[in-house]
Parts: C-alpha cells; structure tokens; sequence
DNA sequence: TGTACATCAGTGAACGCGCGTTCACTGATGTAC
DNA sequence: TGTACATCAGTGAACGCGCGTTCACTGATGTAC
C-alpha cells in the first residue's frame, strides 16, 4: 500500500524521505545494520548539525528502523555518538591520505598542501561533524590511535618532515611549524565557521597557503 | 522554617545550594531580576559546559525562582540564550580592554601581548561560553555591534597598527597580522580545549607569544 | 529428503523524565483622592 | 491623614512533547536429525 506509515509509536515530524520499508538483513549479516545507522546518524547530524540533534529516535528514523533496534549494536546512547566519532576520524584521515597519494611522492611541497586544504574542505564542508570530533575525541594523546586529532597532526607533521628532507627552510622545528600549521588553519576554519560571509572556500585555501609561506624560510 | 522547599513542580536534583529563599524586588526594581538571572545562567554554562546544559528551568532553579518567571524578563528561551552571548561578549570585550589599559601607554607589544593573553585566558577559562559564544554570534559582521568577533578582531588589529607606527616592522599587512595571530591564538586554545594534557595555561601564552613573533620581522 | 527447532534480525508498546510554555493567580506597595 | 485601588514582581499547576530505555514479542531461516 502506498504511503502506508510503519508504525512508529511517535509521529514522524518530517515526512521529506518516506523511507522505503527496510529489508531485513540475511542470517549471517546481522553487522550491516550497523553501517547502515552510522551512515544514518552521519546524515542526520549533517542536516541538523550540533550534537543534541543526534537522537537515538532520530537516527532510527533516518535509517527506516524502530529505535529499540538501535540496541542490538550500540548499548546506549554515549557509545552511538562514539561509533559516530570514530567514523568521522577515519573519513577525515581518508581524504587527507588520498589527496596526498594522489600527487607524484616527488612533489613534496604539493603534498603537504594537498592534505591540509583536504582537511580544510572537510570541516568547511562538515561543521556539525568536525563539532562533534572536536568535543568528543579519545582521551588517548597518543597517535596510535589513528582516530584523534593526535593522529591527524602527526599526519602532517609527517608531510613536514618530508619538505625538510627535501631541502625546503623552515624558520622553526618540524613540529612547531605543524603545530602553528595546524592550529592556524583550524582556527580560521572554526573562528570563521558560522560566518555568512566567510563561506568562501578558495579565501580559506588561500589563508592556509599564506600560513605555509609564513613558517618557511625564503 | 530552614531547609523547606519552594515549591517547584519538579524535584531538585542536584540539591547542592539550597539557595536562600530570594527577596522580592522592590517596586521599580524589577529589571535587576534580568541580570541575576543572566549570572545565573552564566554559572551554569560555566559549571555543566555545553548550550544544551542551559534550560530555562535549570536557570530559573539556579536562580532560585520560578520557571514562569523566566517569561517577564525573556521572550522566549532563544532570547534567553542570546542575552546570555552578549553579556559574555562584554566580559571579554572588558577583560582584553583592562589588561590592555593597566600597562602603560607606550608599551606598544607589551599591550598588544597582553591583549591576546586575556583573550586565551577568557577562553581557556570558560570554555562552555566560548562555544555559545562562537556558535550563537550575531550576524552583523560590522565591528560596529562590540558584540560581536568582529569587534574583538579590531582590538587585535588595532593593537598591531599600534605596534607598527611606533616601528615594528611586520612581515604581513597590519591586517592579515591581526587575523593570522588572532585566529592561531583561537585554533590553540579551541583544538586543545577538551586535551587533559593540555590545560597548561602558560604553554598557551607561549605559543600566542611565538605566533607574534612569527608575524613580526626580526 | 523432510521436519522440528534454535537462532537471529528486528519490532511495538509502554515507562518515566525534564523540557518549554501558558494562564490564571497572589500579595505587597506606591499612588490618587 | 486615611483608604481604595491599580500596578508590579513573581508564582503554582498544568499541558503536550520528544527523549532514552526496557521488555516481551514475532517471524523468517539455517541446521540437526
């Protein structure tokens, strides 16, 4: 029957995506489901952006399950929003390590550039996600874990390294020049997020390059 | 009788300050009530960190009145929120004009240092307002409303012009000088905010430190 | 090969909670006469 | 000077809502015999 609801025991508010009926997962699959929500919570908190609007019930709602489905792969809530963390870590670490493999290994000043306007794409184009990875990131400190912002810095820290080697000047250490970088880049992204009028990719890659020219020497 | 309840529709959960029994407001007094209940709500941003930790009822309790009394001072709980960011506003606003008055007029990079070291204290502080500060702002974007980022870059900008025309020499326009360290300074404390092995205030006013001298020729 | 059954993916209904908001009110106090 | 009254600061109780979570369940399907 067409434009049957499924029976949620609350109404559904925003009737934008009717959601086709879900199928259910084969015998051995039961672990799709878990996929599917993330992607689900992904989207959700892409449209509403800020953490509150991530709800249990919301999510389930944008993965076209009942909410107490939800329990079969997250226990509760806090550990949803830490699986939603995790995969957010791996697409940003995703997109900084193919803009930088996709450059000749030569071009080692193109490189670090590559990864850092990556980085920059992804929070100008995920402010609610990169909020979210922001206040709830591992505790580690360390950079084994690949999904922290520990991680990330030494990612381009890395890149760094390899421009010195290459014979590149910096005017500071290595990792005092990824630091300033960094932290530059982040915040100009973040400061100038909400901003109408700072929506400007290009003006923010600019910035970035501008930050790169400052730490080397020449 | 000590110890008895006000009577509130819902319990007190956290029964930690009882709150004396508040003073009526005498006759044309009744705006005073409007900024207890901003410190109110100030102490519980600073105390549960995180906009969705202000509730109407949260700040009425800490203020001990009446939620319904909430609605003779602030339309709504949006306007709440709004008051809320701009009485924080003026507190940095004061906070970063103090440390900049209390030297003396001819210390040009001592002003300058000590403004962006008030900044990182505010902000290092009162993290939870930060946020509010920086996800709420308004949208003017002039540097005419003191309320506003805008108008807190223009100190900073003003206070390298400062530095300039007594003989500093920069290595960027006055401008981008201002921004790059303004928004470094801001990346610093932003990214590291939530790092427990980070909340080392004098690390940070080093950093904000190397960062203006990156910027400054010599 | 056929069938009983355990397993598995997923559900429906209900719960108690704190929230924002409304509305008719209370009682003290300054003011008009 | 005395008193009726309008004004003002602030309240108590109730509302409907969406939330997170629990629990007993359903029904399809692979497996053991």
């Amino acid at each position: 029957v067409p434009g049957a609801r499924n029976g949620h025991d609350d109404l559904v508010v925003t009737e934008e995506t009717p959601e086709a009926q879900r199928a259910r997962n084969p015998r051995g699959q039961g672990d799709r489901l878990r996929v599917e929500i993330l992607q689900a919570a992904s989207r959700v908190l892409a449209e509403l952006g800020g953490e509150q609007a991530v709800t249990l019930r919301g999510v389930a709602r944008a993965a076209g399950i009942a909410p107490a489905s939800m329990y079969q792969h997250f226990v509760d809530k806090a550990e949803l929003i830490r699986g939603l963390v995790d995969y957010d870590f791996e697409e940003l670490r995703a997109a900084m390590a193919e803009a930088d493999a996709v450059r000749p290994a030569t071009d080692v000043m193109g490189r670090l550039r590559a990864q850092l306007h990556a980085y920059s794409r992804f929070v100008l184009d995920n402010p609610g996600h990169y909020r979210l990875m922001l206040h709830n990131r591992r505790r580690t400190g360390t950079a084994d874990d690949p999904r922290s912002m520990t991680a990330i810095l030494a990612m381009v820290t890395d890149a760094f390294g390899r421009c010195e080697r290459a014979g590149h000047r910096l005017r500071v250490a290595v990792d005092r020049a990824a630091v300033m970088v960094f932290v530059g880049t982040h915040g100009r992204v973040a400061l100038y997020h909400s901003d109408p009028h700072d929506h400007d990719t290009e003006r923010v890659l600019a910035f970035v390059d501008e930050l790169i020219d400052l730490v080397f020497d020449e």
